[in-house]
DNA sequence: ACGTATAATTGATACGTATAAATCCCACGC
DNA sequence: GCGTGGGATTTATACGTATCAATTATACGT
């Protein structure tokens, strides 16, 4: 095919031309208006129109006209993070049912791209935003609810909202890992250490941590807690530690399943077996997990149903059914018992 | 925060009024454009203006005027798929780098969703799409690239394309389980299997299978061949079935990585050991891979230099630099030999 | 038969931008 | 002193749509 096959845009006055009828009416009967009537017989002959000449409306133009995008923009750190695909999903199926589109930014956790992210909606109109925001400079995501844009943000506990339109859904994380260590308090570990790493959602991890043991009586010697990269590599460099230490730990917690892999395999290395000589559990129930030998136990948050129930707070603010008073929505998590705890 | 507080939002006029100037100088410096020379002291007072009242430009109405949206459209099956996670992070890349937007879709594979994503493209108007497609009927994509939007297809084998100017990108999937295959073998096994899949790239992997076998004069027993879901699970019941037959395989190479872990379940269960009862060989080369145990031996696509090409050629038939003929590009694939064969 | 209410349709306009064409302003050379 | 060539700026317009207001056609009741 060469450029002389390029084909002119099929505009609803070209529909309205062969159609014999105004370019207003062909509007109409687009978007069936409540406000006026056409007879069966013009429909039809305009929709035969718009089927002869392969009309296709124009959102841009749409847009302009009404302000609505039809476009809902999601930021998250790494689509190849394996926590986010699930969730991802999820918020595309709720997306995809209303007939909207998702525009999908990766920041990488960076402070600049997500100002850039933020930027681009802003520039796109868009009518929703969900974001994953490490450095959520309140001022940014302020410029985009002053613009009536929708905004739910994932985070790892509640958070205030001060009188910001913004609806926080969280997985309490401090009230999951609580239950972790609990759990492998039950289970009898008495030397239980942890895994983390800085930014994102580590803390309240820890926080969840210390908690279970001090609720038992218990102290944490400060060199259990070893902070790594949220990666497997990051959890094998930070096990090998602990292994060092006088005494090993018998149980470990990973504030994410990366790192509790990782930890499995300083195990392996070490000729250790998991869950008899040293027990692991981790963080957030990404796919891997099933398949690993021992099958990892960690604490699931539905990352999924978070998708999806994101999406949906997020159209009850679009469609204007809620109170212009942020929300915070707490989601359930779970224990997810297997082999490694 | 009440609708009180609910900014217009500002245009080029609020901006040109504040400045003192007219609204298409404003324009002008936005777009510095070549043919406008515009004094520095202006400029200065323009730019001010813009910061101070916070002006943020209106994609829709300049996409209404230009017919440029700088958006491209992601067609894949799913993106919790462990294949396309890094795919879709490379094309990211490629496309953040230009600073376009990247507007996502999951089809799962079927055709009417598959049709709803170009039509939603259709209307967007979007610059560009990278897709893949199992029921890309020709005449949908035709419309596309009849309007000037530039299509990459991610394919398992080269394509004919016609006149049309549509690239695939390919990794040559025939020749890459030829060449697994043929590894195989070299390593001494006997009686080597498959498990496949009916749609999607499953069927040029068992062609390069069979080519493999018979290249060295071996034929392949009609039950070796074993058909099953693209997933763990149907992996392990596939293998299940393998393991049945008499003589049963010493060897199986699956289609997708996924069968092949579902196999090496299997194969566990058995009390068979990977690789010395049976090798197992997968295909993709997901993250887990290198987390099972013993670790897979797959063939690598490179996904996310797969992605960040595609956006690449993308970009060069965008900015037109390519001639109006369709292109196959292929792309490297290479044996990653790990342990399990 | 004739207004009148209602149905059917059209005209006109604005959304916010980019850009071609027109205008204005000023210094400069002769 | 005056035309002239640019530099600086503005005016005008179109992109394609949605929708209000206005107009025309139709039906209806008395």
């Amino acid at each position: 095919m060469d450029d002389a096959l390029r084909r002119r845009r099929v505009t609803q006055s070209d529909v309205a031309r062969l159609a014999g009828v105004s370019q207003a009416l062909v509007s109409y009967v687009l978007n069936d208006s409540t406000h006026v009537t056409v007879p069966d017989e013009t429909r039809q002959r305009i929709l035969a129109a718009i089927a002869e000449l392969g009309y296709v409306p124009n959102r841009a133009a749409s847009s302009l006209r009404t302000s609505k995008t039809f476009t809902i923009g999601c930021v998250i750190p790494d689509i190849a993070n394996p926590f986010y695909p699930a969730f991802v999903r999820g918020i595309q199926d709720g997306v995809d049912r209303r007939d909207y589109d998702l525009v999908m930014y990766s920041t990488d956790g960076l402070a600049h791209r997500e100002k850039k992210a933020i930027q681009s909606l802003l520039q796109r109109r868009v009518d929703g935003v969900i974001g994953v925001f490490f450095h959520s400079n309140a001022r940014d995501l302020a410029e985009l609810l002053e613009h009536r844009v929708a905004v739910v943000r994932l985070e790892a506990t509640a958070r205030p909202v001060g009188d910001w339109p913004l609806d926080n859904i969280f997985v309490d994380n401090t009230a999951a890992a609580f239950h972790a260590v609990t759990y492998l308090i039950q289970r009898g570990y008495q030397r239980i250490a942890m895994l983390t790493n800085e930014p994102g959602p580590g803390h309240p991890r820890v926080v969840g941590y210390r908690a279970a043991l001090n609720a038992v009586g218990r102290t944490v010697p400060g060199e259990y807690v070893q902070i790594g990269a949220f990666t497997v590599e990051g959890g094998i460099a930070s096990m090998r530690c602990l292994l060092d230490l006088m005494p090993a730990p018998d149980a470990v917690f990973a504030a994410n399943d990366l790192m509790a892999i990782g930890a499995m395999m300083a195990c392996k290395e070490r000729r250790l077996r998991v869950p008899e000589d040293v027990a692991v559990m981790g963080f957030d129930d990404i796919p891997t997990d099933q398949i690993v030998s021992p099958a990892l136990t960690t604490v699931t948050q539905f990352q999924g149903q978070l998708g999806q129930r994101a999406a949906e707070l997020l159209f009850e603010r679009i469609d204007n059914k809620v109170p212009s008073v942020g929300r915070n929505v707490e989601m359930p998590f779970e224990i997810v018992v297997r082999e490694s705890a």
